[in-house]
DNA sequence: ACCTGAACACCGTTCAAGT
DNA sequence: ACCTGAACACCGTTCAAGT
């Protein structure tokens, strides 16, 4: 995303911090007091090296967010796939969904279509085993490209919305009973009791299953 | 969302601002400098106040966003249903994709499920079209929430990572070139070239196609 | 090459005081 | 009731200068 200072620098000052380095800063500094503390200023001063001299390492604040994301996705577990390609597609995007959802800050990062070009091929299999499962199925390239985006625009959206789910939590309960007008709403109104318990269930799977079908009816 | 300057005051200053004159003063500001330009400092200039003054007509700047959302999605187009059910929840979730998808911003706002229960009853109708609609062929409440909910994640998805994509529009265009690695990656890297244009494509339609119809298929 | 402090141009929010 | 300025505690980023 950046050049990296490559060790074909010749000469000059030495370094004080590598991007590697960096990162391992980051990642301590979100550990210890939570993502949205994750400041150039903050990091610096964790580095012990000015504000502005971590724009020689990364380009802004965004290539940082970015270079982390891809960092840990690079890491995290991969699962083994099994042979049927339906099965295939729920494993990987499953695999995908996790792996970010345990970072929930992924949302600030989570940005373009191309995000996805820009992260490593290591933390892309996901994407290459979901398209790959759609073609082993009888896709069409430009079928297979549609069945990713559709799972992925699910998983980001269920992502989003369990991401700010949980950091709002010392809010209240949204008061549902004050807002729904059982004459306007009736449906919603006589559910209302429920929604709450019902919100917070993990359907993530349910949800994909359906959404996988409802894809595959038309193909092969 | 916060108590109203209501007409119930009863002595003292007279207001200066009211709630309705903020919520237009923000339109006023986001449709002539763009959604980022929004800050309260800013709003209270173009207000002719304090920026301190608008913490008596709005709880925080979340809630000044909420507020607006809300406003904005009351006076959206609501479309005639259709009679068949299947054909209703089509409908009423292509209409709740296209007003929020108007506005690119909307991303920072939805937050939480409780974001919903925070919406007043005219924003809520499509919520309730679909539930209604789900009833009406044969679903278990607890069954239409979770398609409600799974068309609400996919819908949050597609317009986070539309509103990313269509606000980046200056940068290079993703260099997927560069990342893929063709032994990794073969049917990605088989895909690249077309990857540019199928992204970029409008597919919410086909997507809420295959994900209610999957979703339909345990059910009546 | 790499690092620096100073500076620029901002933020959201609180609080004690005024009218 | 409503409004205010001052202040608090920060931001990301640029730039000219130093080593």
């Amino acid at each position: 995303v950046t050049p990296a200072s490559g060790p074909s620098g010749r000469t000059g000052r030495p370094s004080r911090t590598s991007r590697a380095e960096i990162l391992a800063a980051a990642r301590a500094l979100i550990e210890r007091d939570g993502w949205e503390k994750l400041t150039i200023r903050r990091l610096a001063a964790d580095l012990g090296v000015g504000a502005t001299t971590l724009y020689h390492h990364v380009r802004d604040k965004q290539d940082l967010q970015l270079l982390l994301l891809d960092s840990y996705l690079e890491q995290s577990p991969r699962p083994e796939l099994p042979p049927e390609p339906r099965e295939r597609i729920i494993t990987a995007s499953t695999a995908m969904h996790d792996s970010l959802a345990a970072w929930p800050w992924v949302v600030e990062v989570i940005s373009a279509e191309g995000f996805i070009a820009m992260l490593s091929a290591d933390s892309m299999w996901s994407v290459e085993a979901i398209l790959a499962a759609a073609v082993d199925l009888g896709c069409t390239p430009v079928q297979a490209v549609h069945v990713f985006r559709t799972i992925w625009h699910y998983t980001v959206g269920e992502i989003l919305v369990r991401a700010r789910s949980a950091r709002r939590a010392g809010d209240q309960p949204p008061d549902f009973s004050a807002g729904v007008d059982a004459t306007k709403l009736p449906t919603l109104a006589g559910l209302f009791d429920r929604w709450q318990d019902l919100a917070g269930r993990d359907s993530y799977a349910d949800g994909l299953t359906a959404l996988v079908d409802g894809l595959l009816i038309n193909v092969g």
